[in-house]
DNA sequence: GTCTATAAATAGATAGAC
DNA sequence: GTCTATCTATTTATAGAC
C-alpha cells in the first residue's frame, strides 16, 4: 500500500495541464486567470505553482508540446520518401491532424506568433526554427526536382501554415457567433485541406 | 483671442489616438495600459476618458479606422476596371500600402482576429463581411473570365490576407530580435509582394 | 478641457498548516 | 502532495477641483 488518497491523486499536473490549454485557448495569455485554470482542473490553486512554478512556465510547457509535436512531424516528412509535392501535401495534412488532436493548437499558436511570440524561450525559438527548417527542406528538394519554383522557402512557409490556422479558428469562432452574415457558414475541413493542397501546388509549381 | 492656452491645446484626441495605436500593437490589448498610453500622447490619463470612454472604446476605434480603410481599398478595387488577375493584384498591394501608412495595422489586425475578434461590435464586424465580400467579387468575375478554379472566396481570402499579415510583422519582430538563426534575415518588401502576387495567381489560376 | 487623488476590483503568487 | 488564507501589485475608471 503506498497511501490511501480517497481521490486517488489523479494526477494533478496533467489535469493543470489540459485545464490550462482549455483557458489559454479561450481567453489567451492575459486573460486566462489561474483561478479558472484550477477550477478547470478541479485542482487547488496552489497546486499551479507546486507543479509549474508560475502561470508562465505552465503556459510554456503548452507551446513547447505544440512546437515539439509540429518539428518532430516535418522532420520525419522531410527525411522520409516522396515527391516534394508528395510531401507537401502530407506536411499540410500533418498540420492539421496536430492541431485538431489539440484543440486549443489554433488559438494559442495563433496568438503566440502574431504577438511576435513573446513568451516563449530561446530553447522553444530554435525549435520553430525547426520547424521552418523542415519545410526549407522540402521546398529545395522540390527545386532540385525542378517542380517548384525559385521562391524563399520563409515566403513558402508564411503561405501555408497562417491560412491553416485561420481556417481552424475561424470554424470555432463562427460556430460560436452570434452575428450571422453570408460568410459566416462553417466549411468542411477536408475541403479545405484539399484546397490548402491544391494551391500549395499551384503556387510554388514552376511556370515553365 | 478664442483662448490663451500656454501649450495651444495640441488636438489631444488625435494623440491619445496614435499613442494608444502603438501601446496596442507593442503589447496588445490586455497589456496595454491606460496610463502608458496618456504618457505617450503627453495627455492626462482622465482626457483618455473624457474622449473615448473607455479602454474599449479607444480600442475599437482604432481597429475601426483599419477596417474602413481595407473596406474602401477593396470595394474600390473590385466595381472598378481591370481583369480579375489585375484587380488581385491591386488588392494585395492595397493591403500591404494601409498596413503600411499604420505600423500599428499588422500587430493590432492579427491578434484581434486571431483572437476571434472579441472586442468588435456588430458593425465593425459587418464592416469585416464587406471586406470579405470585396474580395468575393474579384474572385467570381475571375471565375466568369474562366481563369480562376472554382475555388471557395473564403478560402483564397484565408490564403492571401493572414501570409501578409504574418510576413509584416515578422519584419519587426526579427529587427528586433536578439536571437538570431539562419531565417531571422529581414526580407524585402517588394520581394514579398510579388511572392504574393504571383502566389495568388498560381493558386486561384485554372488548371485547364 | 485639464489635472490630482483615489476608489474598487482583479489577479499572480506565497506562507504555512496538514 | 494538498489546502486555506492572504499579501501585494497592478490597473481601469471616476469624483471633483480648476
Amino acid at each position: 500500500m503506498v497511501s490511501k488518497p480517497r481521490r486517488p491523486t489523479r494526477d494533478s499536473r496533467a489535469a493543470l495541464f489540459r485545464a490550462a490549454a482549455g483557458e489559454f485557448a479561450a481567453h489567451g495569455y492575459d486573460r486566462a486567470g489561474t483561478d479558472r485554470i484550477a477550477a478547470r482542473a478541479r485542482v487547488n490553486k496552489a497546486m499551479l505553482y507546486y507543479h509549474f512554478g508560475s502561470k508562465r512556465d505552465l503556459y510554456l510547457a503548452i507551446v513547447r508540446d505544440m512546437v515539439a509535436a509540429l518539428g518532430a512531424r516535418v522532420r520525419t516528412i522531410a527525411d522520409g520518401a516522396g515527391t516534394a509535392e508528395q510531401k507537401l501535401d502530407a506536411w499540410i495534412g500533418a498540420i492539421v491532424e496536430e492541431a485538431t488532436a489539440r484543440p486549443w493548437f489554433p488559438p494559442v499558436m495563433l496568438r503566440e506568433l502574431a504577438s511576435g511570440a513573446p513568451h516563449v524561450d530561446a530553447a522553444t525559438f530554435q525549435m520553430m526554427n525547426g520547424v521552418l527548417a523542415g519545410v526549407r527542406d522540402v521546398i529545395v528538394q522540390g527545386q532540385r526536382e525542378g517542380v517548384f519554383r525559385d521562391v524563399d522557402p520563409l515566403f513558402a512557409h508564411l503561405s501555408i501554415m497562417p491560412p491553416v490556422l485561420f481556417f481552424l479558428i475561424r470554424q470555432r469562432v463562427v460556430a460560436s457567433t452570434k452575428l450571422r452574415g453570408s460568410f459566416t457558414e462553417p466549411r468542411q475541413l477536408d475541403e479545405f485541406v484539399r484546397h490548402m493542397q491544391a494551391s500549395a501546388r499551384g503556387m510554388l509549381r514552376n511556370p515553365s
